[in-house]
DNA sequence: GCACAAATCCCCCTAAGCGGGTGATTACTC
DNA sequence: GAGTAATCACCCGCTTAGGGGGATTTGTGC
């Protein structure tokens, strides 16, 4: 048996690629891509999918709002959310509404196919389970000693980026970018980029 | 049918990274790792392996020498080079010795779960086709306009080292390493790292 | 209102890294 | 003897990363 995978996301790059990926593992296949739910919609019956992936920030009707669409539609579906931002609020609505799980836009390969597949074999909609994988992968927004904007650039810090990349992505001054970075370095009691990132990490602050 | 692999290796980390890659893949079983040829002789027979990974940098016996007392004692199996080094002369006398392929180190883990099934239902012992990819794949030393060490330094900056460490792991001065960069960059016509490694892998350099 | 945290920016400094320039010596090859 | 490879020594400017010292504005809570 062939899992049947369908994507709805409006960037052609991500939409390519989750495309590519899903099609090298035995037992998926991309069978239709879609750059909007009201482009998708019309086949979602004759794609007959067991797997959604499903942007969240889609132009037109939204991801949430197409969550709940499909599970009218074609409640046979496991719907898994992309997403870049990994914002609370839309993720624990997308859970409520029906989602299964959800996939950051830059998680890692492996974890992608993993995630389909665990979808499919364990957890029905809203399954306790991803509650609580949920809320654990977010602890670290809870308690953490950083600010949101600290948290940001300690982000940057540990995508590679320098002082200055970090300051005109964020349009801040690089200054500020480094008073930032002196205050994480305060708080982590550290005074390095490798030992902040080795701390954050061990912590689960980013 | 399960495929079954051996690994001869000294290195503690990468054995053991191989065998969990492999076990991971479907179809594809490790039945034992050793540390240096004579331990695996005496298992060679009833460990009845399809593939045997085999480190060419071996303590006691070398890998070279491993690779005809194999073929003697048990002519079925494939073999599969491991290097960390891309030396040429080795890599030939191996596959004229009758390995079936070679794998550097390094190897992103997707390649070398594909190299072991190519092996399994293509190419004999030194197919024609392994020979011409190896020439392929050296095709940079040959008609490169680089020197021995600027290559050597150039791979260095590659793998993110600075002047410094590349340096010190050389035993040579830093100015000598900035003099062969500034030589790398005006071979290749650039003006930057990054030209440079875009340059040479587009190339093949390195 | 006052304290505090968060976020923004402004200086000072040192050290290291990178790139460009201009030399040099040794040694080996053609 | 010309050329190349490999080694090293200075000059310069620029960027990045830290450490240190300030400052302001905005908001939230007591």
């Amino acid at each position: 048996m062939v899992t049947r995978v369908i994507i709805i996301e409006d960037d052609q790059t991500i939409r390519e690629g989750f495309t590519y990926l899903v099609n090298l593992s035995d037992g998926l296949k991309m069978v239709n891509s879609y750059a909007s739910y009201e482009e998708a919609e019309p086949y979602l019956v004759s794609d007959f999918p067991d797997v959604i992936l499903l942007d969240i920030e889609l132009p037109g009707i939204n991801g949430l709002d197409a969550i709940s669409r499909i599970k009218k539609k074609y409640p046979a579906a496991h719907i898994i959310i992309l997403t870049v931002y990994e914002n609370e609020q839309n993720i624990f609505k997308a859970l409520s509404l029906g989602a299964s799980g959800y996939l950051t836009k830059n998680t890692p390969s492996s974890k992608i196919i993993e995630s389909i597949t665990e979808v499919l074999q364990g957890g029905g909609p809203l399954s306790a389970n991803v509650a609580k994988m949920v809320i654990q992968s977010f602890r670290k927004n809870s308690q953490s000693p950083l600010s949101k904007r600290e948290t940001q650039i300690l982000e940057g810090i540990a995508e590679g980026k320098s002082r200055t990349r970090i300051a005109s992505e964020l349009f801040i001054d690089k200054e500020t970018v480094k008073t930032h970075i002196k205050n994480i370095y305060s708080k982590l009691d550290v005074n390095s980029k490798e030992e902040a990132l080795r701390i954050a990490r061990q912590d689960k602050l980013i």
